[in-house]
DNA sequence: AGCTGATCATTG
DNA sequence: CAATGATCAGCT
């Protein structure tokens, strides 16, 4: 599968999507996601929006990361939606943004705003386990957001809060809303929220994986 | 130019 | 509705 997915570096997208028998839309406005089910379509990944690992077998995550020619990441890592109630008991070593994390298939596409979807490349893949340093700096932000979160101060938090892990809304628009607690342990209704990797982290990843290859 | 709140499609 | 896949786009 890793090799698979190596196998696709230097392809254009266009290259991928005709091999997938798959169109390839004008632009993203309306599909948002259509690089990264590409990508698990021809890799084979496990389809549906059901909460488990891309290949549950192997317990490896996909990531399509978009990058830049300088090899930056364009933008922030969605990496799961943030639970904002039931959360005792829940810790760094139980919760979920570490499983999701613990292995991952990153695969980097050049996506330069400028070029068309079908001329976009696809970088080299990389398998990326957290160090022991990285995974000490997600744990510091989970645990500084989740406290956060428990403390019922989640409408505090901003995209600035935490070094590598950032809470920000996910949902499909500002109106849309689930359940949490307030500081006085009252039910409240609020922006549903998802945990993002801020852009120097991905970038720290991809450059380690750069200079060991 | 980067950040962060807002948004889109699809699925179970 | 909430989870999957993310990028858009206005504001600073």
């Amino acid at each position: 599968m890793y090799l698979r997915a190596q196998a696709l570096a230097g392809l254009t997208l266009g290259e991928v999507a005709e091999r997938a028998g798959i169109s390839v839309p004008k632009d993203l406005k309306r599909n948002k996601g259509w690089i990264g089910l590409l990508l698990e379509h021809v890799l084979g990944a496990s389809a549906g929006s059901r909460p488990e690992p891309d290949f549950p077998h192997l317990g490896i995550e996909l990531k399509s990361l978009p990058i830049n020619e300088q090899g930056k990441p364009l933008e922030t890592t969605f990496v799961s939606v943030a639970p904002l109630t039931g959360l005792t008991g829940v810790n760094w070593k139980n919760c979920y943004v570490r499983k999701k994390l613990s292995r991952v298939l990153w695969v980097p596409v050049i996506t330069n705003k400028d070029l068309p979807i079908a001329c976009r490349k696809v970088g080299m893949p990389f398998l990326w386990s957290p160090s022991i340093e990285e995974e000490n700096l997600l744990a510091l932000d989970w645990q500084e957001l989740t406290d956060m979160i428990v403390l019922g101060e989640v409408e505090k938090i901003q995209g600035k809060h935490g070094q590598v892990l950032q809470l920000r809304p996910k949902g499909a628009n500002s109106q849309s809303k689930t359940q949490a607690f307030d500081r006085h342990g009252k039910p409240f209704m609020t922006l549903p929220r998802g945990f993002y990797l801020k852009i120097p982290f991905t970038q720290m990843l991809l450059h380690k994986h750069l200079r060991i290859n």
